[in-house]
Parts: C-alpha cells; structure tokens; sequence
RNA sequence: GCCACAGUAGCUCAGGGGUAGAGCACUCGAUUCGUAAUCGAGCGGUCGUGGGUUCAAUUCCCACCUGUGGCUCCA
C-alpha cells in the first residue's frame, strides 16, 4: 500500500494503480468538482492516471499556479482535435503549454489564413460543448505504433521511446487521440475561455534543416476577466510597440535603402545624445574614451579568430585591386566591418608598453558595429544591422579580477537604477564552438564565477551560454510588457591577450599577460533606447525627452514674454520650444501632450506681468502651478542634472 | 535564410478588372483664444518594384524588395 499524507497531515493508504480521482473523492464530493488536477510527491499528474508512488498529495484547483498549464495543455489538444476535424490530412507535431499559453504544431499542405482561425475556434468551441473526458491509456511501443500509424512526426517521437524504461500514454478526447504524457483536465469543457492569437511557422524540432510546420498560437485562461485582462494587456503592449510610439513621436526611421540601420530624426538624436552624454558623464573619471576605424583586413579577423567562428555574421568588402588581379572571389573579400570592438581595442593596447600601474586600464568607445543578420530576423530597433555598443575592454591583472567584477557590476546595476529597471543575473560557461584551451577556460570560469560569488548576488546558471572566447555574466533587464532583455555583460576572457601578446611590466620588471573583460551596460543603443521607449510608454523623464518644455503664448499679446522665457530656458541648456501657432490654445495643449512633452509653460497676461510660468506637467491635467520663471528654470536644470524619473510616466493610454 | 501575412496621400486606414477615397497632417485665409482637436478653402497618390494575363491591371498571376508574426539567431 501507499501512504499519501494530505497537506492538513491526514493520510490515505491506496492500492498502486489507484487512479488519482478516487483519493480525491475521499477527501469530499465538492473537492472533486474542483479539481483540476493532482501532485504527488510534487509532481503534477491528472485525475485520470494511476498512483503509483505514496508522498505528499495535494489537490490541484484553479487557484493553484499549476493549474493554468494543465489547462493549457489541454487547450492544445482541443486546437489539434478541431484542426483534425476541418483538416483530416493534417499529421501533428506537439502541442505543449507556454507561458503565455499554447501552441499546436500542424503539419499541412495549406497554411492557415486567418479566416481558418476563426473556423477552428469555432470549431474549438464545439468540441468544448460536446464535453469529451480526456481519456488516458497507457500503450506498449507496438501498439503506439498502430495507434499513430498514420502519423509519421509522432512515429518519429516514438523513436525516442525505444530502450527507454518511461511509460507511453495517449490521451483521447472524443475524436482525437495524441501521444502524450499528460497531465490534463477531467474533460473539454474546462476550456472556457481561450483564443487563437496567430499561426506562424515552425521548423519540426527546432531544427532548420526539417521541414516547416505550421504552427497556431493561442492563450486560455480560467476566468473569462483573466483572458480579457490579457487580450488588455496584448493591446496595451502595441500601443507602447517602439515601432508605433517611433512614429507618433518622430524619433526615428527606417528605409528599404538601408535594411536593419536606422535613420535617427532631429528628436530621435537628442534622446540619443541626452543617454550617450549620461554614459560619457559616469565614465569619465575611471575609462579612457577612444575611437577606431570601422573598416579593417582581414588578417585582424584572423588574428582575433573571427575570422574563423563569426564570419558568417561578418559584412565582408570587396577588395578592387585583388578581384582585378584575378584574384577568386573569396580572395578579393579581403576586409570587413567591424562587428566588435575588441580586436582593435587589443591593438591601441598592444601599441604601447604599459605598467602594473595603470591597470585596470579601461578603453571605452561608442563606435559603429555591423553585423550581417539573416533577414527574418531584423525587427523595429531591437534587433538591426548597424548599432552601437556602450562598450569597454578592460586591461587588467588576474589579481584584479574579484574587485574589477564587483566595479563593473555596481556600474551597470546603477545605471539601471537611473531608469527604475532591475536586473537579474546569469553566469554563462564555455560554449562548444569556442577558441582556447580547456585549461584556460578552468581559469576564467573560475576566476569569474568566483568574482561573482563573491558580490552574494543571486544568479542563474546557463551552461554553454558563454561567449566563444570566454565565460560571461549577463544582466537581464525586464521592460514593462514583462519581456526579459539582455543587456549588460560582463565578459573574461584569457584568450585575446594570447592572440594579440598583450603584455604589461609587472613589479618585478618582467613582462607579464594581462586579462581582458569585454563589457558592455545598454546591450547596444538602439535597443536600448526601443526598451526605455516601452519602458517609459514614450513618455521620457525630462532628462531624456527630446523636447523638454513647450512654451504656449495664450494670445499674441503675449508673444514677446514667450520667446523671452523660451530664450533663457535655452540659455539654461534646456531644450524648449515656443510654440507661436494660431491654433486655438487647446489644440497646442493637445498636441503637447500627444507629443508627451512633459512640461508646457502656458502664459497669459498674468504670468506676464508677473515674470512667471504656469506649469501644466504631462499627464496631471488642469493641475497646474504658477512659478517665477527663474525658480522653473532652476526646478528643473536640477532634474536633468540629477536624472530625476520625474514627471511620472503617464501609460500607454496618456 | 525558412513559413505565413501585409505594402493604397506624410500618418492611420477604406475601396476595388474600366486611370482612386476619408480623417488627421501640410499650405493659404479668417480666428487671438486661460489648459486635450476653431472655421473655410486648397495642395497632395502613375495604389512597394519589375514582369505576365487581359481590349483594359492599383485590383488577377509570377518574381523581387521591405515590413510584421514566428522558426532560427542574438546586443
């Protein structure tokens, strides 16, 4: 017999085999009606399948986190048992449970279009009113074989199973029967309330080189306010897209003429320049700020070993002299962009002899990268072809290690700071494509992970994540559509002061290696800015806001006092703007506020006469204050001195 | 790169085998206004590019380009 010990302590003992469903009736009748689900000894498995091992045991109801994904997971049979009916043909890949909801993988000869969404979730519907049990049999490999004989991606998910001692379940819910190891829902009518969301594709396994399925995306919740707050949210997260408020705030642009590189307009440039001046300001004591060419032969590339492991990635230039030679193609594409900065930043260091006195010597630079990334991949300013890194080599001595990783994380986590964004941690460890000897690699993780540790930060580790010339830590940043980006990174590598023989004369008048770490705190400018965009909703703590102050004369009466007041928050470095037009008040004011500027001056007579401002702040409304001008001015000369998150960030809606 | 979808005025979008339409923006005129759209007039597009089918293509077909959602990749 099994023990199952309740979480009030109360025990069951129950034959193995027992399914799940009869303890839970023994616990009550209204238990039962609720249940979704059932963990054993922590593991979540449905009311349907067998006990087979005695522990702690829980009921899983709709309020348990767990819930949703067995839900879910359930939804994906339900897209696959409609998809088979419209589409009988269709053979079927997975169908698992994502965060954000489920997916179905569909093998088809014709894609889906949009109006067959709208037919399957019809159809989806119906299956859910004909309340089909989900019913689990567990099979030999043989009689699975026959069961999906007619399924050759789940036959070929079968391969997996041979010689492996794991129990083969189906389940079937009406029509439809799938491989799977569950758990799911008692019936189909617990899918209340889903929608399918859009139908993309998706190679069979992940794997590039297999065939393309088609898959259907789509999100379920218990309570049908859960989906509507999502459905929300989804809406809300397009309204705060980079890409929509880079429009409607005129920052900038892209053209087919130059695929993945943007076009920075007037506004867009002093939101850029405003974030790379806050970047030089808190680098100029301990950094060094230096500038290389973009353009170089191939033979650094080869040095670096780029050349080798991330050429594909690399823009290549065609060399005139060496095609007309004769030479082959593959000889005349003798120079690239560059797509990092490390390699010539180990030349500037190799040029010159350094001591053990100046290390951590620290090279910064905002230089132009190129990357040649695959079309499909391009998207809005988040992923491009040309960026800028906020980036920086450290020379240093091993000694050093411990207390450089400590400086450098305490930069990058106060330079989040300044946005309100936090970060999490990850510790990657050597990659398979990579260059350097085992040896080395022992060393740097070491060394890193040792330097990390020694901060007691909590972190994550991902193994075989690392950079090919070395371990990292990288800084995930969540925005406010809960997207994780990585940003910063902190990289140690051993590697690069071999291949360029970087040395320094240490105490004792010997030459000696030193380390490198490649650092980087905003990822590249471009995205970083497309994150402060969703982030903020558009609407920029004035330290950062392409328009600062928008001055609106109420008559023209008054025009003379505005440019005055416009003219000494200019002198002040603010950047303001008078807007004379002879549209109505309201109509600046609105378009003010489209525009998210965060703070208009209005002025009439009163404020004239006075030498004062009446202050409207974005988003507050009619609330306003009425200042001299000169203790506006000096307000908020403070703010963007001090990069103050003020005025508060208005949402998506604002 | 692969699969799907999309591309019509500066923007958001409607339309559809017989050489195109709205709102906003823009220009001009009137209006000078106290906190989120004043009124009127006007300008503006060979409907992404190149082929094909057709008496006729922006509309149908093909290819390409760019974008979007994914796969893959990644700062």
């Amino acid at each position: 017999m099994l023990v199952l010990t309740l979480p009030d302590g109360a025990t069951r003992e129950v034959a193995p085999g027992t399914p799940a469903r009869d303890v839970v009736a023994t616990i009550g009748p209204r238990l039962l009606l609720a249940a979704i689900a059932v963990s054993v000894d922590g593991e979540v498995q449905d009311l349907g399948t067998p006990i087979r091992r005695g522990g702690a045991f829980q009921v899983i109801t709709e309020k348990d986190p767990r819930a949703l994904a067995v839900l879910r997971h359930s939804g994906a049979h339900i897209l696959a048992t409609a998809v088979r009916r419209l589409r009988p043909e269709a053979a079927i890949g997975f169908g698992p449970a994502i965060d954000d909801g489920f997916y179905y993988d569909f093998d088809v000869a014709k894609p889906f279009t949009p109006e067959d969404l709208e037919a399957i979730e019809e159809e989806m519907r119906k299956v859910v009113a004909e309340r089909y049990p989900f019913v689990r049999a567990e099979v030999t490999q043989a009689e699975a074989r026959r069961v999906f004989a007619d399924d050759p991606l789940k036959l070929e998910r079968l391969e997996d199973f041979e010689g492996s001692d794991e129990i083969i379940s189906t389940y079937t819910d009406g029509p439809f029967t799938d491989l799977c190891r569950g758990p799911h829902v008692p019936d189909t009518s617990y899918l209340k309330n889903f929608k399918l969301l859009s139908a993309a594709g998706a190679y069979w396994r992940g794997d590039e080189r297999r065939q393309m399925l088609q898959r259907i995306y789509a999100t379920a919740f218990f309570k049908k306010e859960e989906l509507d707050a999502r459905l929300h949210q989804m809406e809300e997260a397009r309204k705060r897209d980079h890409r929509v408020l880079g429009k409607q705030l005129d920052l900038f642009q892209f053209f087919p003429h130059a695929p993945g590189a943007a076009f920075w307009t007037p506004r867009g440039t002093h939101l850029w320049n405003a974030l790379e001046g806050f970047v030089r300001e808190r680098q100029q004591d301990d950094f060094l700020e230096i500038k290389t060419p973009l353009l170089y032969t191939k033979t650094l590339w080869e040095q670096s070993g780029h050349w080798g492991k991330y050429k594909e990635n690399m823009f290549l230039v065609w060399d005139k002299e060496e095609a007309e030679s004769g030479g082959s193609a593959e000889e005349a594409l003798r120079m690239s962009l560059k797509p990092m900065n490390c390699p010539s930043h180990h030349l500037l260091f190799h040029s010159d002899k350094h001591s053990y006195r100046e290390l951590p010597l620290r090279y910064v630079t905002f230089d132009v990268l190129h990357r040649n990334e695959i079309s499909g991949a391009l998207s809005g300013l988040t992923r491009v072809r040309q960026f800028s890194q906020d980036d920086c080599h450290v020379y240093l001595r091993e000694d050093q290690i411990a207390a450089e990783v400590k400086f450098l994380m305490d930069f990058i986590l106060g330079y989040y700071d300044t946005f309100g964004l936090t970060a999490r941690l990850k510790f990657a460890t050597r990659p398979e494509q990579r260059i350097g000897s085992d040896a080395l690699w022992d060393r740097a993780e070491g060394a890193l992970r040792a330097a990390l540790e020694s901060t007691g930060r909590p972190y994550e580790l991902k193994e075989g994540d690392g950079a090919f010339y070395g371990p990292k830590i990288d800084f995930d940043v969540m925005d406010s559509i809960g997207r994780a980006w990585q940003l910063g990174t902190i990289q140690l590598d051993y590697n690069a002061p071999e291949r360029f023989d970087l040395e320094y004369t240490g105490e004792d008048n010997a030459a000696h290696r030193p380390v490198v770490i490649h650092r980087a705190v905003s990822g590249s400018f471009e995205r970083f800015i497309a994150i402060l965009i969703e982030h903020f909703a558009g609407a920029f703590p004035v330290w950062l806001a392409p328009e600062q102050v928008r001055v609106l004369p109420i008559s023209d009466d008054v025009s003379g006092y505005a440019r005055a007041v416009t003219a000494k928050l200019r002198a002040a470095g603010i950047r303001a703007v008078c807007d004379e037009r002879s549209d109505t008040l309201n109509y600046r004011i609105r378009d003010g506020e489209i525009m998210k500027v965060p703070y208009m001056a209005v002025l009439g007579k009163r404020e004239a006469e006075a030498g004062q401002v009446a202050i409207r702040v974005r988003g507050a409304g009619k609330k306003q204050e009425v200042v001299p001008v000169d203790e506006f001015t000096a307000r908020l000369v403070k703010e963007i001195r001090t990069r103050a998150l003020t005025p508060a960030s208005a949402g998506a809606d604002a």
